[in-house]
DNA sequence: TTGTAGGCGTTATCAA
DNA sequence: TTGATAACGCCTACAA
């Protein structure tokens, strides 16, 4: 059985009410009986019993996160540290849910806001209208999203400048002397997918290149559908010699395919990623990248979060977060890009 | 404000007890009381209160899981959403804690335990003698392990067996005619690497190999680790024709380290890995490696788990799982292989 | 078949 | 400064 406040209460010699306030109000307890409380603590290894607590508190410090689907985040391995981090330090946890299978992924949100299973929800992979967003607005319940969105009203968010990320990398490329850059994009209607097209079509305008339709190609994401698209891509009569992609797995792909062709990457062609995945990082060549300054995302998420958590009268408020560029092998070699065929 | 089982009386005209009993015991409600309960239930909107649920039941629902540091385990993508799956089949969550800094990571677990934070932990990275292993039996708390371990009773866990998958390995690869095949192993004293190397030296004297000692090297795990072995081992005056590791990062760095020597992997040379993680799949060349069956193991510890939940005293066991070889193109072009220079 | 009451372990309120 | 007591929302006896 676990120890009760009750049993240090007794043991201490003074009154349940006197034990709470050891540990929520000590300056409200003399220090002798505080420090004998304290010592009854110690010797029962005494710790309130957290369902009591979040019972009468109506508060559980728990924070909801429903996981993506396998495959789909590439830095969900630091993203979720990094919350599990941020959220620990303001007395938080993380739990995580799945979409129970039968029940429509909403009703998981509804039922756990109903049953007061956590204080608030941390949303990932969002889209531009997102049902769940308009769900916990039109609750009032406290959330952040990591993406932006299109809502009735403002909301919490935290998202990175995918397009300025785009613009940097155009940019570097550009600097290398390449003039036919194409992009292997996620079709149209992505909340993160289209900011990083305008990102290419203005780091192409600004740097003086001529946008050729044929360049924007399209993709549904993933490896085998880098690989297809950038088979087609390096099997044109004129091929790019720069190929920018929106997500490292579409970049690896293309770097599969250019090896079909017997093409070296970081020499013949340069290519690039997005999100700095393990697997862009351990690539051979190495993967120049975009990477996502997730501790920083989580950190201010779970910022976000608190301070609603506070004071649910909180003016809501977004974050867009700059990119780095990771340069590695994969676009070396400046100088000696020319009409490749 | 929430809605309780007290307004869900009121409008039902009945009391609370009954409603209780609606939900948790509908056989002994008749059906017409039963029906006017579940209208005032979905009118309103109600379900049952987490937190007060979980007092008065002892029983939190909640199972704890550490996260382990980020780039340790890189199947943890796969292995947390079948953990969490799993659970969720068996109406439980997983909530997700980190080490509090200051605090050593045996606290954060005693903590839980005396706070009935959660029902019972799933425990990964373990090792030979872990001291949360010993912590749990002591404190007869349940808990599952990812891994086999020494400890004063037996206790629940699922582990993969690591030895198989390497004696595959070496197979595979005698197979293809290999004769010089080397490991690039963990220093010993692992409980997942030691069995590997075993492995290895079963496999090699089956297949009538030599075993020399200056194959079997040691390196600390990730790429770079990797790289630079890799890169010592093909200095050599007389290389391997295979190399074989304990961990995809680990082969990734083996094969930067062969690109490095102007070697081309899957022709001049075979590299295998271990954990068949998404940037083994995206490799140039794919990556032959060791596929864990996550699915399989996070499914077992949670039925492991929700046993023990259902009777404390039941029977502790272990299942050791087998892996798959999951072949590509880093173990290719059989019949190429000789003595390199 | 249904209603009532006690208790799960805390914290907050109010007296003393 | 401390002690008693009433919630918090639910479930489970037990009584009706």
């Amino acid at each position: 059985m676990r120890t009760t406040i009750r049993q240090v209460s007794d043991r201490a010699g003074v009154s349940v009410g006197t034990v709470s306030n050891v540990l929520n109000a000590p300056n409200l307890v003399s220090p002798g009986t505080r420090s004998r409380v304290l010592d009854a603590i110690s010797e029962l290894e005494y710790w309130p019993n957290r369902s009591a607590r979040s019972l009468q508190a109506q508060r559980t410090h728990l924070i909801g996160y429903r996981l993506p689907d396998p495959g789909v985040s590439s830095a969900l391995d630091v993203f979720l540290h990094s919350l599990v981090a941020g959220a620990s330090e303001h007395g938080l946890e993380i739990v995580l849910f799945s979409g129970c299978k039968g029940h429509s992924d909403l009703d998981a949100y509804r039922a756990s806001i109903r049953s007061g299973d956590v204080d608030g929800f941390v949303l990932s992979e969002t889209n531009y209208t997102d049902p769940r967003i308009a769900l916990l607005i039109e609750s009032s319940f406290p959330f952040v999203a990591f993406g932006r969105a299109v809502a009735s009203q403002p909301f919490s968010w935290v998202d990175v400048d995918g397009a300025a990320g785009i613009v940097a990398i155009v940019d570097h490329l550009a600097g290398l002397g390449h003039q036919r850059i194409a992009i292997v994009a996620w079709p149209p209607g992505s909340e993160s997918g289209d900011p990083r097209v305008a990102g290419y079509l203005a780091a192409m305008v600004r740097a003086g290149l001529a946008i050729e339709p044929e360049l924007i190609v399209r993709a549904d994401g993933g490896f085998e559908s880098g690989r297809k698209t950038g088979w087609d891509l390096l099997s044109r009569r004129r091929r790019p010699t720069a190929i920018v992609t929106v997500q490292d797995d579409l970049a690896l792909g293309v770097i599969a395919a250019a090896a079909d062709h017997g093409m070296r990457v970081g020499r013949d062609l340069a290519v690039t990623g997005f999100d700095d995945s393990p697997a862009a990082a351990m690539s051979t060549p190495g993967l120049t990248s975009v990477r996502q300054p997730m501790e920083l995302v989580a950190a201010r998420m779970i910022e976000l979060l608190v301070s609603q958590l506070q004071d649910p009268e909180v003016q809501r408020s977004g974050s867009l977060l700059a990119p780095d560029v990771v340069i590695r092998a994969s676009t070396l070699s400046p100088g000696v890009w020319g009409e490749v065929r």
